[in-house]
RNA sequence: AGGCACGUAGCUCAGGGGGAGAGCGCUACCCUGACACGGUAGAAGUCGCGGGUUCAAAUCCCGCCGUGCCUACCA
């Protein structure tokens, strides 16, 4: 494209809208399954279909979009798989309220025209996150977007349960686990969430046989003692020694039942008595194994009691305890009921209350994948970042316990099990088989359940390379680079890919994990709709740009800390961004017609401004490279935030102004002074590098408005994408030039210091005279004193070697030089004072502090060496100050007694 | 109950044994020809509290307080 002069003003929803069809259209976010290329990818947390983007996709997928453009323009081979995930219960959730709407449930459809349902409701809505993943600018490559209930992953999944099941690693049996009577199905550990909740201690008293007395228990939840089965008590328990063998009866249901004894019971708690009922208590479950009792279910699969429950039959769990107090109270069995605050687990979907309950389903052994998944991170085969994170890894994965994957739900992976209805044999089988392999019966009933979604998502970085097939794009890419995700699913997911990845694929899934904060509100607070304190990050993107979102995120994205996110800093960054917007509009300008083939042979004369941007550029590479490799993105942002801002716009444009304009034939302010020949275009070249090399650098951070502005840049060619990110040069460090340009700053800093405190017009061009006792010094602020003329707008300004004060001036100290900014009529004496006291002031407090530690002999002889001289020099150059302040506090203080 | 993280300028946070930093906000002045979404200058912090190690602690160690989060089978 031509260099075009760019618009006033930064429009970011056409810019969007334009690259980023054109980014889709040449195909630049493509992998390469053959390269000569390094390999680098990442594949995305697949987010449900039924997810609209939140706060969290943003952050997550921008921190790998980053990654992603970065190491593309690094020239490395990058695959970003992109998926969605089917969301078992989420999504069957959805559907099913849709279906209520319409006075129907999936009951009255059938299985199988529920399921073809929500396939229409996944074609209709499931797609909404990819289109907003792509506003959001994410660079996937869509060609490879996979879908975890599309047929490759379907047979990954088919593959994985039957050689698990073969290797014993996948069982059927009757366990405790955790139901859900809303959703009716069962659900694993992680799916239930606990809460702090205020209930009651129910102490109730259970009548012995004999008709001697009662032993009372303690429980919270009465209702379950209709199932019970036996009371517990610890053998060590001395109270309850004489019971050894008793029955008791319990009440309501006058059933007898024994006294047993478990060393599992506390004593102290409650009454040192506990009421057992195996099918309703993980605990009592297994206290019910190892006693040989029987295990009554009281509830039904809908929370209500069933058949067994005797006269509550059909009532609802919770009622039911009331009833079931009520009954317990007018028999007089209610010894006292306490207020008592426990945890209770909640469905993770619908909030309902979790019930503990005794069912036949499958489950994964954990145990054996999981010591390797311990090994990985042990041996560091996987590194997670930061590392406070694997701590909390190993904790969890050391007291694993085994999945349940089985759900009574219809929309999902369906399990590959047939029971045999004549011989009752169990086959597992990736395909249905015609007959039974026991009694060649045919008439097999397939497996209701499907699996937890949580299982084919642990396949996906390899299921979606095209496993179990050999695919090119697997021996390529697995194992992926890095997995960037947030700690709430380190457990769900992170773990699970890397128990799968080991067994399936022998090779960890990714060598990185990077675990992101979680982004909140201003004040710190979850964002959650019930607050209402969601920030929509569409709304954001629309108001503010997708660039100026994207480098908040990255700019507050450090490590070990969560986000607290508002508009106002968002607009921040907006305005970070239009800073650079006007910035290359300034540049283009001059770069009008700027052909740089020519200069590149030639471009030896550099400025000291010239040198020292460069030298400052290639600072800020450094470390914007390292940053990003450590996945500190908020480093990487604010090194290029402070350079592109306070280094590049702030110095190196306003000084180059007095060479682009004269030659521009405009004469700033009015002045003209003469240049070598060849400045104006080595300036026009270093301006144009550095210009381009900064696109570039922020190019993974902003990716659109870089685009826009590099096609406006001369001399460059299609996408900035396929641009070379900067690398470092030695050749380009320059101490000198960042010495020299830091005592230039520093002397015009302190003349607009001075010009700021004596209140002088700014449109005053003053006269300034610095002294200075070096000659080296002097050298450099002479060649260099257009710099400081033309930024602290002065008429003239003299450098000479200390020596007689000029006449109705103020002063100030910089380094070992002394400024004099010319007062004339304007001179106020008081001001002046006040000023140089202030500064004395401050010095002083600054040397009383390396005074005591000078005057201390320990230091003097325990510190290092260069400390105690780097102290020595200090005190040195403070004291050089304050008498320079101190010599012209005292004549400013003469002349203003003699006037 | 156990574990982890955090407490630094009004706000949001970097930093992490020897000179307290940034952004926003605030104050003053300035519509200077890229940008008022801007410029220049300025004010502002016993780095949560107490102890310890050290010549030296915001920084390392211990305790406490506060905040947030995670894990847990005391009914």
């Amino acid at each position: 494209m031509s260099s075009d002069i760019l618009a006033k003003g930064y429009e970011p929803q056409e810019v969007e809208r334009r690259w980023y069809a054109y980014w889709e259209k040449e195909g630049l976010f493509a992998a390469e399954d053959v390269s000569d290329k390094k390999p680098y990818s990442i594949v995305i947390p697949p987010p449900n279909i039924t997810g609209v983007l939140h706060m969290g996709h943003a952050h997550n997928n921008t921190l790998q979009d980053i990654l992603c453009r970065f190491r593309r323009m690094q020239g490395y081979n990058v695959l970003w798989m992109p998926g969605t995930d089917h969301a078992g219960i989420a999504t069957q959730n959805v559907v099913e309220a849709e279906l209520a709407k319409e006075g129907k449930n999936r009951h009255s459809l059938g299985r199988e025209e529920f399921v073809k349902r929500v396939w229409h409701w996944r074609e209709e809505y499931g797609g909404l996150i990819i289109k907003q993943l792509k506003r959001l600018g994410a660079s996937c490559d869509w060609e490879r977007e996979r879908f975890t209930m599309d047929d490759g992953l379907s047979a990954a999944v088919k593959t994985v349960f039957v050689k698990l099941y073969e290797e014993g690693l996948i069982y059927r049996g009757d366990y405790i686990i955790n139901w859900c009577p809303r959703c009716q199905t069962a659900l694993s550990d992680l799916e239930v969430e606990h809460e702090e909740h205020n209930g009651h201690l129910y102490y109730i008293r259970y009548p012995l046989e004999n008709g001697k007395g009662a032993i009372v228990v303690a429980t919270t939840r009465p209702e379950t003692m209709l199932g019970d089965t036996a009371v517990a008590v610890n053998p060590n328990d001395e109270r309850y020694r004489k019971l050894e063998g008793k029955i008791v009866i319990l009440p309501i249901m006058n059933r007898p039942i024994p006294i047993i004894y478990d060393e599992y019971v506390e004593t102290a708690f409650g009454t040192g008595a506990l009421k057992i009922t195996p099918a309703h208590d993980r605990n009592d479950f297994e206290i019910g194994l190892r006693h040989n009792l029987e295990a009554i279910k009281v509830i039904a699969e809908d929370g209500r009691m069933n058949d067994r429950a005797g006269r509550f039959q059909g009532e609802d769990r919770f009622e039911c305890r009331e009833h079931v107090v009520k009954a317990l109270k007018k028999e007089g069995l209610i010894e006292k009921i306490e207020r008592y605050q426990h945890s209770m687990g909640h469905c993770q979907r619908c909030r309902t209350t979790v019930e503990p309950y005794l069912s036949k389903q499958w489950f994964v052994k954990v145990k054996p994948l999981a010591e390797k998944a311990i090994a990985a991170v042990q041996t560091g085969s996987t590194r997670i970042i930061p590392e406070t994170w694997t701590n909390t890894y190993f904790e969890w994965m050391n007291n694993i316990r085994d999945w349940c994957i089985s759900r009574q739900i219809w929309w999902g992976h369906r399990i590959p099990a047939w029971t045999c209805e004549t011989c009752g044999e169990l086959i597992v089988a990736t395909e249905p088989l015609q007959a039974c392999p026991a009694c060649k019966g045919t008439s097999l009933a397939q497996e209701t359940d499907v699996l937890d979604t949580w299982f084919s998502s642990a396949l996906w970085p390899f299921s979606t390379m095209g496993w179990p097939d050999e695919i090119q794009a697997l021996k390529v890419f697995y194992p992926t680079s890095v997995l960037v995700t947030g700690f709430d699913i380190l457990f769900f997911w992170v773990a699970r890919m890397i128990m799968m990845g080991l067994h399936f694929m022998k090779e960890v899934p990714f060598r990185d994990v990077y675990i992101h904060a979680l982004v909140r509100d201003a004040e710190g607070k979850k964002m959650s709709k019930s607050r209402g304190n969601v920030i929509d990050p569409l709304y954001v993107i629309d108001e503010f740009g997708t660039d100026a979102f994207r480098f908040t995120l990255a700019a507050f994205a450090a490590q070990g800390r969560d986000i607290k996110l508002s508009e106002e800093r968002i607009e921040g960054y907006r305005h970070f961004i239009n800073k650079l917007w006007n910035a290359s509009r300034f540049s283009l300008v001059h770069l009008k017609d700027f052909q740089p083939d020519y200069f590149r042979k030639d471009a030896k004369h550099l400025s000291l401004a010239d040198r020292w941007i460069l030298s400052r550029l290639n600072g800020t590479t450094e470390t914007v490279t390292r940053a990003i490799g450590e996945y500190k993105f908020n480093e990487a942002a604010s090194a290029l935030y402070q350079f592109v801002w306070h280094e590049f716009c702030d110095w190196y444009l306003e000084i180059i102004k007095s060479v682009l304009y004269r030659k521009n034939k405009v004469e700033a302010h009015g002045r003209t002074k003469t240049t070598k020949p060849g400045d104006y275009e080595t300036t026009r070249f270093v301006l144009w590098s550095v210009l381009s090399e900064i696109l570039r650098l922020l190019h993974p951070f902003i990716p659109f408005v870089t685009e826009e502005i590099w096609h406006k840049l001369p001399d460059t060619e299609g996408s900035i994408m396929k641009a070379e990110f900067p690398t470092t040069n030695p050749e380009r460090h320059d101490a000198e030039a960042e010495a020299s340009m830091e005592l230039v700053m520093g002397i015009t800093s302190g003349i607009r210091n001075i010009r700021g405190e004596m209140n002088v017009a700014p449109s005053l061009r003053a006269d300034a005279v610095v002294h200075s006792p070096d000659k080296g010094v002097r050298g450099a602020l002479n060649e260099h004193q257009d710099i400081i003329v033309n930024l602290a707008n002065l008429k003239t300004l003299e450098v000479m070697a200390p020596g007689e004060r000029p006449a109705s001036c103020a002063a100030s100290v910089v380094g070992e030089s002394t400024i004099f900014v010319s007062l004339k009529d304007i001179m106020d004496f008081g001001a002046e004072q006040a000023h140089l006291a202030k500064e004395i002031a401050k010095i002083g407090k600054e040397l009383e502090m390396v005074e005591k530690k000078l005057s201390n002999e320990d230091f003097l002889q325990k510190a290092p060496q260069e400390v105690v001289e780097g102290v020595r020099d200090k005190r040195q150059r403070l004291v050089e100050k304050k008498n320079k302040l101190e010599d012209q506090l005292s004549t400013v203080s003469q002349i203003a007694a003699d006037v």
